[in-house]
DNA sequence: TTTATATGTCGAAATATTTGGTTATGAAAA
DNA sequence: TTTTCATAACCAAATATTTCGACATATAAA
């Protein structure tokens, strides 16, 4: 038997800061508004809301997984904050673990 | 704005069959069993749990998960139900969101 | 057939996440 | 300064997930 019986320490570089994008992108919730935005767009939270069926306080909890994930980037102007796209960080993440399957 | 506002049918091809990877993928212990595979590997049910620090039916949970998302392909040989990783499909998932976003 | 082994399923408890009201903060307008 | 507005942070309730022991099933061995 030659499986990886490393168990504890098995995570690898490539996939330590995926799980986080991983997590973030598997909910339907935070899907919805990752697909709100439109090519190169930046909304705020009330826009996000605006077109959310949840309330802002839930709203604004997905945002923050969704930032600290670095699936968003966002950036305060005003009295507003601005949420956007962070396609590089993306598909960063992805290809991480495109890359390692090619190993497989 | 020119926002997607269609929260509700938002969802487009590319992303439906995904949304159960990153869930599967998002998840600790999910990611260790697939790291416990060594390149072309099977493993049973049985040599999981022996690596693993959860209990048989919490293993058979994680492993169930992993089979209906399609990270993993299972097949019964006599009394043992191997598992090995389904590295088309898990491509395939990543690639068509890396593909969504080149558009974006 | 009886026994042993491998795995899956069920159900309830433990735990984690999500949710939305309320409160706090910070920036612009009055 | 005071007020207003946008958002974040906090908190408790609702909901979902995870966990494990006990039981069920299926196959193989005795």
């Amino acid at each position: 038997m030659v499986m990886n019986s490393d168990y504890t320490k098995a995570i690898p570089t490539a996939w330590k800061n995926v799980s986080s994008v991983f997590s973030a992108l598997g909910d339907e919730h935070r899907q919805r508004i990752l697909l709100t935005f439109e090519p190169g767009e930046r909304l705020n939270v009330g826009q996000i809301v605006e077109v959310s069926t949840l309330s802002r306080s839930a709203v604004s909890h997905h945002l923050r997984i969704l930032r600290e994930a670095g699936v968003l980037d966002s950036e305060k102007i005003g009295k507003e904050v601005y949420f956007w796209l962070n396609k590089k960080q993306i598909k960063e993440s992805l290809t991480a673990v495109i890359d390692y399957l090619k190993a497989q």
